[in-house]
DNA sequence: GTGGTCTAGACCACC
DNA sequence: GTGGTCTAGACCACG
């Protein structure tokens, strides 16, 4: 069962997104594995204080991703095989990596400054 | 005059948010100065063919946080001192950076990793 | 004894719509007939991996329709006279072959068109 | 703007399928065009006697699709290039035949016999 | 128990 | 005005 212990609302992206992000990010760091058991969304809209609808949006779009399977009566799960993790870590990666990367560009910052700010920010 | 002709819409964030962050990232950049006039709020709407309230919003926004200045019926003309622009600088990077490195650090992301994908993602 | 061997789960209807179906088509074309004996209710929910009361509510549908005969503690038999059967089929078709019918034309198919369309996409 | 004069609700499917099968149908049959404005989700609720949230899950999965382009505060529009179009005619027909066909394979039914139920159900 | 759909109505950001 | 998100709560089908 996947824990939402860490999960820490930030209030600025709608909630469903975090969501996403939270289980992404999971798949990525490698603490969300293949067949793991999703918390039932009412169990889940309880622990985080949200509306069931919100869990369920979440989850629906999670399932078009292909990263949960649902079917209706039974619990849902995971399923991921290697290249589905691998595009998700493609995908975060490059998402964030990127936008940082042009948005420095933009501002003209040079290769070595970006390396430099982000050994700055890192802490 | 201040020229958009590099602007591209994003359409993921709100129009009238990427005209600001246009401007700051030029500033920061140093290819928009000091005393550099606008583009009418007229002229850029029909321009970008976007609202003319869309326009009007980032330059009141603009306005309110000191970077340009208007006066009714006249042009509105960009004004910086060097505080300024170290201040539009300092917001812009930290924020870029900040929202990168904390992303990846979800993700499980070391800080030498960080470092070679800001690298490969450069060029 | 009836094979389930060839039956394969869609995962887009019902699971007990899907095991009703899969004997009806049988029906139709003949290789379930009269007499014929169904696998119980727990091997067939071990076979197929499904919980025991979607197989529960197939069969019960099934013999309420006076499909399958079953008494309890004993075996359950496929019962069909030449009407049934009749009725079976002509259910079957007239609802596959409507439900298609319709929604061509709803996309302004022409009946030679979708005559063609068959063809096309028969073999 | 996009009518919504022949749209009648089916009660057996979800009505936010409905919309999107609708929307599909008029592609394929051409009488929705690209550039053709959508109501907007307030008065099509209002219009259909539905949720608001019904109507906006369905333009959702259009967008999704890039069927629909909407931006917050505009109205949305149908974008499609031949492409598209192509896909979505593609998409719908081989659904929908190959539903049928499979289904009537699946019974034991013949090409020929196939081609006269078509006929016959035609009407 | 589970997931999926829908209603009723609110709030906010955007144009 | 528009689209997007969210709450509160209901109902149904499914397993």
């Amino acid at each position: 069962m996947i824990s939402f212990e860490q999960f820490l609302m930030d209030d600025s992206s709608p909630i469903y997104l975090q969501i996403i992000g939270y289980i992404k990010s999971g798949i990525v760091a490698g603490t969300i594995r293949d067949g793991d058991e999703m918390p039932s969304r009412r169990m889940l809209s309880a622990l985080l204080g949200v509306n069931p609808n919100t869990i369920q949006k979440a989850y629906a779009l999670l399932e078009e991703e292909g990263i949960i399977h649902s079917r209706s009566g039974a619990k849902s799960f995971v399923v991921l095989d290697g290249e589905k993790i691998e595009a998700v870590r493609e995908e975060m990666l490059k998402h964030t990596v990127l936008a940082a990367v042009n948005s420095m560009k933009q501002m003209g910052v040079s290769k070595t400054e970006a390396l430099a700010l982000i050994g700055k920010y890192w802490s």
